[in-house]
DNA sequence: GGTTCCTGCAAATTATTTTCTTGATACGTT
DNA sequence: AACGTATCAAGAAAATAATTTGCAGGAACC
């Protein structure tokens, strides 16, 4: 558990000089990892012994050991308190969204269901066809993603983002395919639709949405991403990193499961790419 | 700059003293950042007042300033020298993965040219019409990211990725209009058929690519994205997110240029989004 | 042979922690 | 309600530990 996190849990259990600790540390998170104990406490207008004790209720060794892991986690985790970018300078743009993105990343590792990805990526690494649903900007992109994924690694998939087809695939699947639907609101009715007639069908279902949403429920396994998503309207694309990692883990994972066969198929895959440009072998699969 | 990225760099004209310091910081990590100048000397045979030196020429203030640079830049810096994960463990699959995501965007961050960036913004802003270009899994997920990103914003877009398409726009494309694509590996060569079409025509034109490329060569500004991609064949997912984080960084800073307008047009699609559902405000826009 | 640079020792300085004490608050008892 | 006791917070001072500086010996390189 990272410090920042402990911190806020905790404030309620603090006295009050401890609160200012608190306080001084999570505003200005630049002066604290640089300071002395003793200059923190100046500023908390506290004396050094309680700066330790502080750091001890926390679940430190010592000070510096607090100063440490307040650094580690500092680069990803503090920043989830400001929800703007400190200007529109496209620089501090920049370094909103990437520190974002980072700390999507940080967030998703933290809440994974590392079973239920290994259960999923089992189910598709055996499944006879898979079924990839999402529909709107984002989840259709998920879907695609996975088709795009699993293909090069042999495996018979197809994506849809059309409600009505994906209705009548999953009415025709059969118990030996997968179902794996993407709904980043998981509040897509549709797919609800859809995983009910499959699991109707007995057809395994896998659900990559937020947690005990409808979607979620609709679901045999559920690959939760719980993510804030912050209040810029403009930007609610740090969630979509997230998925996407999930989606490189899943394929990752079934990967290593069907590793011979994987190699050969993506060995074709990258001979056919490396000999239609220019035969530098540099690029990546797929473009 | 990282304390990693210096420490590797300065490594040659370190003393051997030194240099048994920095591999000791470089291969235990974990040691280091908890160790005090003391036990870090007793490891590396030598004394203390050695440590302090060599974290002053890494331009450190102190042992404990170079403890929370190393703590501060470790969490994503420290792993890309190991290629591989620890195993394939789905667990530490996820962490590779995440890692290596994180990494990238860190990467990014760092080779990041904002002047550029700026000036596509400003160019897709003002545009009439936008073409979204990149073939290929990974890079006409990107147009159509592109795509799904600016229409929003009450630009007019198309994306494609059929090369034949792509040629055809190219050469329809008015001077007023802007095409953008997108080539992870640089030598699309169709690709840079599009952009030099479009370039006689005296249309902007935007490449979101590895610099020095022939695809950067092509365009008139280039958005460089230069990652490792890792040697792992299964997985070229990172480079991706660094991608994604590069078209959310364009479309704020083309938003925020846009702002009375866009507002309204997002507002319009929140507002279908949210009547078509559940009437549940919560969901993103998108899916 | 001289210069430069590395290095460790010891001393000095600084930072941190421990111990001890005071003051405040809460709670129970008369 | 008043008093006593227990508990806890918090600072002062002392003790300890860590870090840095100054200096000098020694190795390597002109």
């Amino acid at each position: 558990m990272d410090i920042f996190t402990t911190m806020q849990e905790e404030r309620g259990r603090l006295s009050q000089s401890e609160i200012r600790i608190a306080d001084i540390v999570l505003n200005d998170f630049e002066f604290a990892v640089n300071a002395s104990i003793i200059e923190l406490a100046g500023k908390a207008d506290v004396s050094p012994p309680t700066v330790t004790r502080f750091c001890r209720r926390l679940g430190c060794e010592s000070f510096s050991d607090f100063k440490v892991q307040l650094a580690r986690t500092a680069y990803v985790g503090m920043r989830y308190l400001k929800p703007e970018p400190k200007s529109i300078a496209p620089a501090d743009v920049a370094q909103d969204i990437i520190t974002k993105a980072q700390n999507a990343l940080f967030l998703l590792h933290r809440g994974l269901d590392v079973a239920a990805i290994e259960r999923a990526a089992n189910r598709l690494a055996g499944a006879e066809m898979i079924y990839a649903f999402g529909s709107g900007g984002n989840s259709s992109m998920i879907a695609t993603e996975l088709q795009n994924r699993l293909f090069r690694l042999g495996l018979r998939i197809t994506a849809s983002s059309d409600h009505s087809m994906q209705l009548m695939m999953a009415a025709a699947a059969k118990p030996t395919d997968v179902l794996i639907g993407s709904s980043f609101s998981g509040r897509n009715a549709e797919l609800v639709r859809a995983f009910a007639l499959a699991r109707e069908a007995k057809v395994p279902t896998i659900a990559l949405t937020q947690s005990e949403s409808p979607v979620a429920r609709a679901a045999e396994i559920t690959l939760p991403v719980d993510l804030p998503e912050g209040d810029n309207i403009y930007r609610p694309t740090s969630t979509r990193i997230a998925y996407l990692a999930v989606v490189d883990i899943l394929a990752s994972l079934i990967a290593y499961r069907i590793q011979p066969q994987a190699t050969v198929t993506l060995r074709r895959i990258k001979q056919q790419l490396v000999t239609h440009r220019d035969g530098d072998d540099r690029q990546l699969l797929g473009d």
